[in-house]
DNA sequence: CTTGAGCCTGACCCGAGGTCAAGGTGCACC
DNA sequence: GGTGCACCTTGACCTCGGGTCAGGCTCAAG
């Protein structure tokens, strides 16, 4: 009667592949048992326990160097041990179904990059009248704004939505969006940039920004004047110049360049 | 003004580190963005999509050669091959969820490898009386046969629990286990072997095993008198032989060797 | 003008196995 | 007593998803 299993019952029974099995022989987790008389490795249940064992461990996420130590720790740092094994699986767990929540939002473009407040903030753009194309500009400023100032977001997105509050200021905004295609050097962005910028003074929360925020967009432009194109947009430039300048008249302090 | 972010920053955005991002350009998974004058790579909305597509489907488990494809498909087959992602992810959290529930049982011996059930039977083999030696034989035994013959367990569990309810075959099993220290030739073994094989005769549902069970289980003992070590316990050889022999005379078939 | 952080490429390294090759064993069936 | 066929042996190399290191360039601040 040969005594023992063989490696592959031995490896069936623990949920590994036979090469596992060997790997864990070679990297010393699992004693080699003893051969019978052709050199098959014959596995007691002392292997079959200890395979178990490190199956189990190594399936929870500990890396094969740490199983070793932990399962010939003593039962005390043992016991202690598996906890935080627990616990980095719990993580992990939780880490996934993060995960999974985030692929349903895959489905549906803008949510992958934006948190629904963001998205809510774009919708009120459409429903504003604002065309397609200015809201897929606007969309693409605030990605970039999270991807800029992670931290700053959230504060962004309020001063954003109280913008929106501010009607003369919304529909200021609608007519700098029609102003692209003039000239630039059309009479009407004068009157434009001193509109904007009374509505601006009139209501100077427009432009307070945290100074977390503001510490790291010294490059960007602020509020909704950021857009990036002002190179093909030399009438925008121009405008934006324009309200800085008198901004900057009144006393606002606003970063160069 | 320089439009775009850059690699740390879109990184960072992800949730992946630099040389992940170098890694899906290398791969094509995400186009390389265009540079600035100073050769950096700088990274719209559009590759900050892509970035965070990828990432979650390969944090989702989708091999990296998979994702390009299938984020290159077109949106039907898209949310199709989700829900697929989604499904593989939901088995991966219940497959950890098991493997955290398997290492609680890693705390005590035993329910590492064996099923409640079969504990409880060692528990009530303790309790009948026999040795803490006794029971640890045949705690291997129990493991071993489950590594053999996985799917015949539960059957050979319950042949045992039934076994056990026949208290004269626990009792002639204990003198059994008693045998063990006479000598081979004491008369009293032709004694215990005639009243052990009346006993199987008696209660034949003690040598019923499963088809199944019985089809893989050639080469090993049937019951209780399956142990190993008989090499090293002629008595027993001898006990289990005479056993055999009466049986076969009985008529019962018994797989020889 | 230096300092420190961030970026560039390229080559090699790593963990946890998988694959392939070339051969020995065990057993059932003809 | 062959002959499959599944299973076992060792050893060398491959894979995936990155990480690390080296050697050099760029940029903003003090």
């Amino acid at each position: 009667m040969t005594i023992g299993v063989t490696i592959g019952q031995a490896a069936a029974f623990a949920g590994v592949t036979i090469k596992t099995v060997r790997h864990y022989h070679k990297h010393g987790l699992v004693e080699e048992p003893r051969r019978d008389s052709s050199g098959y490795r014959r596995y007691g249940s002392a292997e079959l326990l200890r395979l178990v064992q490190v199956r189990t461990l190594a399936a929870a996420g500990v890396p094969l160097a740490e199983i070793g130590p932990l399962l010939d720790a003593d039962p005390e740092r043992f016991a202690g041990m598996l906890v935080d094994v627990e616990q980095r699986l719990t993580d992990r767990i939780d880490e996934l179904i993060a995960r999974r929540d985030t692929l349903r939002r895959l489905a549906g473009g803008d949510r992958a990059l934006l948190p629904d407040r963001a998205c809510a903030l774009l919708n009120r753009t459409a429903a504003l009248g604002f065309t397609a194309e200015q809201v897929a500009i606007y969309r693409e400023s605030l990605v970039l704004v999270r991807a800029l100032v992670p931290d700053g977001f959230d504060a962004y997105l309020a001063q954003v939505e109280d913008a929106f509050d501010d009607t003369r200021f919304v529909e200021l905004v609608r007519r700098c969006w029609v102003a692209k295609d003039w000239e630039p050097d059309d009479s009407r962005i004068e009157e434009l940039a001193t509109a904007m910028a009374e509505q601006f003074l009139a209501n100077r929360a427009l432009l307070t920004v945290s100074s977390d925020f503001q510490a790291r967009i010294d490059t960007t432009r602020y509020g909704l004047l950021n857009h990036f194109g002002e190179d093909h947009e030399p009438t925008m430039a121009r405008l934006t110049a324009l309200v800085e300048a008198k901004l900057r008249s009144a006393g606002v302090r606003i970063p160069h360049q």
